[in-house]
DNA sequence: CGCGAGCTTGATGCCGATCAATGCATGTGG
DNA sequence: CCACATGCATTGATCGGCATCAAGCTCGCG
């Protein structure tokens, strides 16, 4: 990491690019999926800057002018709604290989906060650049879309969770989600070490801190975690899944 | 209305088109925003069938096969998901200008059903031919890449509604959004009429239907309100907004 | 070793869910 | 035109889950 400069609102460092999306390691995650090689030469020349965002520090902020998507090279991000009086939402967790700011797109401005949870690295995407290149490449365009109606859908999920879910079955619905995201990574889908705090599991699924701990003691009591801080192993994730799909 | 066909699944009846967006009354609103007359010529093209949707039919099922976004004409539309125990979620409500079907683009199929809660027609916008067009025509590239990510940004707004706001505040922050997109069509933004019930209000709310009931009582004790039944007249707006922006 | 951030656990209280009864408007058939 | 049924809304009584308040605990770190 190069160090932060020591400007009032700390600016992630600029590093200069080593790879690209042609052979980037999460480019079947990506925006790249199903692009010829062709195709991801030219992605490659837009998505030519990286960004270095230390731990704690913000990516961009509610009323920020947008100009990029982001994509996650590596690392861990929150991102959250702030209220008129100061408290805090927050909306998603997003890890590597996928991608932030499509709340700019509406009205030039983002409307949410990004923090990243660990030390990270974004792609910027320029987002005039990437509509001009998706009007060229079909593939490229198609998937675009796709990717933002899956943010619909998911946002839908956690609407329908915060709805209707009672805390245990939140906590299991989230790390069954967590789980999968990070399997089809290639990372173990039964050991998670969670990049976030109790306060912020808690605000993203709507309880107090309190409540998501005792919501984790009572999923280990009922033999379907073991937890430890922030390691958690999943003993049964049928019994989980069971867990969610009954009462959702 | 024509009558619908007796079928197991009822079919919305097909209409010719009688008007056009180019002169669609709701075309400020609604895709065809900032397009020129040329422009709007070939979306006119493009948007040549209208459905009609009978109060309580469906329009699209979720796991229908996607092929189309749509465009409320006129009459009102809910969007739910439901799980798999039966239990459903009402994540939104749509009147004329909005549009519907965002949640099929991301997996070919719709993730969510709409219903029509009162008569309805709709403008059928074929996908595939909508990202055509908005190859050539980059205003309408743009305009529908700002009406998703609105969607995305009205989405965390419920979510916060959801995550951190009590019932009454949840009641009122609903019925000044409703009141905002009823003045931006032309009515007025004291007097509504529900076109829903209360256990749906409730759904989107994740509150239960009593507890509407009663938030819609105490809004009136306080003098916010005048309710009866489903005519809502706003009595003091800003004390309806001070009460949404104080703990939200 | 001592401090502090984050986590766990217990005791209590409140908000909204649940259960239940009543009210009100619309529609239908006698 | 009235009797009755039906769907939706209101209101009350009670219950339960989560928030709140309050200690302790654990671990990392200076």
């Amino acid at each position: 990491m190069d160090t932060p400069l020591l400007t009032p609102r700390p600016v992630p460092s600029v590093q200069a690019m080593k790879t690209a999306c042609s052979s980037c390691n999460l480019r079947e995650l990506c925006l790249p999926v199903a692009l010829q090689d062709n195709e991801l030469e030219r992605l490659d020349s837009l998505v030519a800057q990286r960004l270095a965002v230390p731990r704690g520090e913000t990516l961009y902020r509610a009323r920020d002018p947008f100009r990029s998507l982001y994509a996650v090279r590596s690392g861990f991000f929150k991102t959250l709604v702030t209220t008129a009086d100061g408290r805090e939402q927050v909306t998603g967790f997003l890890m590597a290989g996928e991608l932030l700011g499509f709340d700019g797109i509406g009205t030039d401005r983002y409307s949410c906060d990004t923090v990243a949870l660990e030390d990270s690295q974004v792609c910027v995407i320029p987002f005039e650049q990437l509509e001009a290149l998706s009007r060229d490449f079909l593939p490229l365009q198609r998937q675009f879309h796709r990717i933002m109606s899956r943010e619909i859908v998911r946002d839908h999920g956690l609407i329908l969770l915060l709805g209707s879910m009672r805390a245990e079955e939140r906590l299991a619905a989230f790390l069954l989600n967590l789980t999968q995201r990070l399997a089809s990574r290639g990372f173990s889908s039964t050991e998670l070490v969670l990049r976030m705090t109790r306060e912020e599991i808690g605000s993203y699924l709507g309880l107090k801190l309190e409540t998501v701990s005792r919501a984790f003691s009572k999923l280990q009591d009922q033999g379907l975690l073991a937890v430890r801080h922030r390691q958690v192993r999943v003993v049964d994730p049928a019994g989980l899944r069971r867990l969610v799909d009954t009462l959702c």
